[in-house]
DNA sequence: CGCCTTTGACCGGCGC
DNA sequence: GCGCCGGTCAAAGGCG
């Protein structure tokens, strides 16, 4: 299983759901940019982790270190996730495997019952970090990929670092 | 040489 | 109590 990033979808939509499974917001593939998995905890300061790095391969112009999109502006956003750690999209894209900039490490794949595709499962190998990701496609429409995230990570994202030693809108 | 993927086994929870 | 199911572990191998 290799997807080549080829997937030149110009209309990514992603559904964003909170651990309710809510469909909270309908976003583009830029918006997922700036999600974050940072949902920290109670309301010790909602950490906004820029995420992406070069996500959907060819899919989108972000790849490499090119994120360039504003963090901040996604308060509404962050008030619904702060409300739990588990976070699914449901992205429209050939790549499942987005990179958002953590380093993830696989420790699992389990084939889904009602679906020839399998689900797989990453943690986050930062030292510390426990947080967990989980990937899937989509039964019917398998060019859906579903990705959940949980749990709060112990430390920022590299690019998130990279993003606050920047100035606030060095990329506007 | 270190880190990552792979893959089957294992485990706990839940429903019947 | 048993079996299924989703989730995790861990050994082995591969790759950079």
């Amino acid at each position: 299983m290799d997807f080549s990033r080829e997937s030149s979808n110009p209309n990514l939509n992603i559904t964003f759901y909170t651990d309710n499974l809510d469909p909270v917001t309908e976003f583009e593939l830029s918006d997922y940019l700036m999600l974050d998995g940072g949902v920290f905890e109670e309301d010790s300061s909602s950490q906004s982790i820029a995420s992406s790095e070069k996500g959907l391969g060819g899919a989108n112009e972000i790849s490499g270190a090119t994120s360039k999109t504003p963090i901040m502006q996604t308060e509404a956003r962050e008030k619904k996730l702060e409300q739990r750690h588990r976070v699914a999209f449901i992205t429209k894209s050939e790549i499942e495997v987005m990179d958002d900039g953590y380093k993830w490490r696989k420790y699992g794949k389990k084939p889904v019952k009602n679906s020839p595709n399998p689900r797989n499962y990453y943690k986050c190998s930062s030292g510390g970090c426990n947080v967990k990701k989980r990937i899937e496609r989509d039964r019917d429409d398998h060019s859906f990929v579903i990705t959940t995230y949980e749990g709060s990570h112990n430390h920022y994202s590299p690019f998130t670092v990279y993003y606050n030693q920047m100035p606030p809108n060095a990329w506007t």
